[in-house]
DNA sequence: ATGGTTGCAAACACTTTGCACATGA
DNA sequence: TCATGTGCAAAGTGTTTGCAACCAT
């Protein structure tokens, strides 16, 4: 198995994917790949701007779409109304998102590919992917709330 | 352990979430009552109109609102840019939704109890809630794709 | 050269808000 | 009666789309 955008040749991997390696791709995937929680498009604009990389908002969500659709990214949701991208090639796991500060750590995925399994015996569904975040309160503001 | 909306006497359950029992309220809590699977304001927009109970979807929104801060419904979200609900007496369970033909299954939760023990004790993080969904093919329609 | 990509403007869908009026307890 | 709830209209946010111009290959 291939792991994409690992090794910062971006352009390439694009180019495998049949994508054009236009400037505003090359910057998103850059800025994902250094991310360290799943990015919304107003935080990718942010990025474009301060890389001095123009595009529209069209353009980011026309790329997004294009890149969860090729497999390059999944689509996230944390808040409603608001979607968020992060790098397929950053594996499987899920995120603790702190309901007070905002902070989001990433946990690693150990009992769903076995409830996936038991879900196919049991109901005849055949899951292709999952959602599963954990909202709460983070080590330094569980402490804080007492 | 009181379990809400299960006898159909709705009106006396609104007034003990200190809520005043209105003709809106009263036919949302019946439809969530009775539906099979998490519903969107719009879906709740329908049946108010079946029903010739007149609502403004505002004032749905302001009701949903409501109800998820009192702990009456959940929120939960299959597709971006849309929220359903869902009501929390329904108990703890996930959602297997087809990708192809829409309908929705529950399952119930078996592990995510503990996982969130583990996530206590090696991040020291405090569950409060949590989103999990499956999405893939029904029996049906996997059989179809073959 | 040419098809994939983009910018722009407009349109959409969902949701929130302010305010005056209405209604349940 | 009076706080709570509601309708209406307007505004806010995130996202999509049509189309002409543009640019990577």
């Amino acid at each position: 198995m291939v792991t994409f955008f690992k090794q910062h040749n971006y352009k390439e991997e694009l180019k495998d994917f049949g994508l054009k390696a236009t400037p505003a791709r090359l910057a998103v995937v850059e800025f994902l790949e250094n991310a360290k929680k799943p990015a919304d498009v107003n935080s990718i604009m942010d990025y474009l701007q301060q890389k001095r990389v123009n595009a529209d908002p069209a353009t980011v969500f026309r790329m997004m779409n294009d890149f969860v659709k090729r497999g390059i990214t999944k689509q996230i949701q944390f808040e409603t109304g608001k979607a968020r991208y992060e790098l397929l090639s950053k594996g499987d796991h899920h995120h603790l998102i702190c309901e007070n500060c905002g902070k989001i750590e990433a946990v690693s995925d150990t009992v769903i590919p076995q409830m996936e399994e038991e879900i196919k015996k049991e109901h005849n569904f055949l899951v292709k992917r999952h959602s599963l975040e954990f909202f709460g309160l983070c080590k330094d503001c569980s402490l804080k709330k007492n």
